[in-house]
DNA sequence: GCATGTGTAGACCAATCGGTCCAATGAGGC
DNA sequence: GCCTCATTGGACCGATTGGTCTACACATGC
């Protein structure tokens, strides 16, 4: 295995770890079983150890969601057109595996208070959404573009944690349908 | 300390702790240490040991959030409004301390997938909060009230998670705001 | 063939984890 | 005074935690 693929391997399985069970909740013998690497690995690609290597899973995960999420706006005419898309395609994402995991940024926040490294990810990977959702909202010509961002940011993530909670898709489609509804 | 106290003590602090860390990343030395317990009080009055602390916090946490949100509504004339006074309401409680919680319910879902015990008191809370505001909706006379309830839910759902990423306010009372304007 | 340096493999560490167990405590009935 | 029983105090347990350290494998340049 290529250094690259080592470093990528650590960060998708960490990353799917940490939604299913939280930071706090996964070990490093878990996350390199799995991964099925030794311990020099991890130090050797994270000297900073489970905080650089959440740090870095986080900003990858954040990476991903952002780009389902610009695809998903792609075909539409308008922000809220974008948006009941956008909401369908997460709902659909998830919904693939047996069990629907949380937001990536959720299953670290309670750790980033007490870890610099982990809160400057989170904080990155919102300012991300958000500011790639106003700029949907902007090419789309919709009014208040970041004021609708925003809302567009909250109610996702209210339902993403509803659907979490839940283990079911429904959150995120029932907001679609308000969105289409021409609610908010 | 009468029994009832230490059994309160114990929830008090535990839902503390799980609010700022989550709930694996608290350990039971340190809640006993915060509460001035020894183990065998703990185990004493929750023979179920950590989930079985955890869903009692959890629901005792609940319950208080529910009555904050009742005690919203109390003078409102409209649904809106009472939602508004509960963004707001919510805000200024949370930012009476030093470091804003998280959602209880929230802190501790990561470690309810594997935790009947804690799976269920995290889908009661949540739907007796949903219950709650429908409920509210009623009284006012808001059209499709299960509706409003729900959508109500999420967006605080969300706001509160946002506030608790940027440690501010803002997320809660932008939300009040957003509401009055008429959206949603 | 040999030196160099990047990565891997995993033994090992102190600290902490959740949990068990039992002796001591102390209030209330008799 | 004494018995009873609810409750506390805390020693102790094996397992696991994040992290360190060293030996080794292997590719590359010479």
């Amino acid at each position: 295995m290529t250094a690259p693929d080592t470093r990528i391997a650590l960060i998708k399985t960490a990353s799917r770890l940490f939604r299913r069970k939280g930071y706090s909740g996964v070990g490093l013998t878990e996350i390199l079983t799995e991964a099925g690497l030794p311990k020099g690995s991890l130090y050797y690609h994270f000297p900073g150890g489970k905080p650089e290597l959440a740090a870095a899973a986080t900003r990858w995960a954040g990476a991903w969601i952002e780009a389902l999420v610009q695809r998903s706006f792609e075909g539409a005419e308008t922000f809220e057109e974008g948006a009941q898309a956008a909401c369908r395609d997460l709902a659909a994402t998830l919904a693939q595996v047996d069990h629907i995991e949380a937001c990536p940024v959720l299953s670290v926040l309670q750790a980033a208070s007490d870890t610099p490294l982990l809160q400057e990810a989170v904080q990155e990977v919102y300012a991300s959404w958000t500011e790639g959702l106003a700029r949907e909202a902007r090419r789309l010509n919709r009014a208040e573009p970041d004021a609708a961002a925003y809302a567009l940011h909250i109610r996702l993530q209210g339902a993403w944690v509803m659907a979490y909670a839940q283990q079911s898709q429904q959150p995120l489609l029932r907001l679609a349908d308000e969105i289409g509804a021409g609610i908010g």
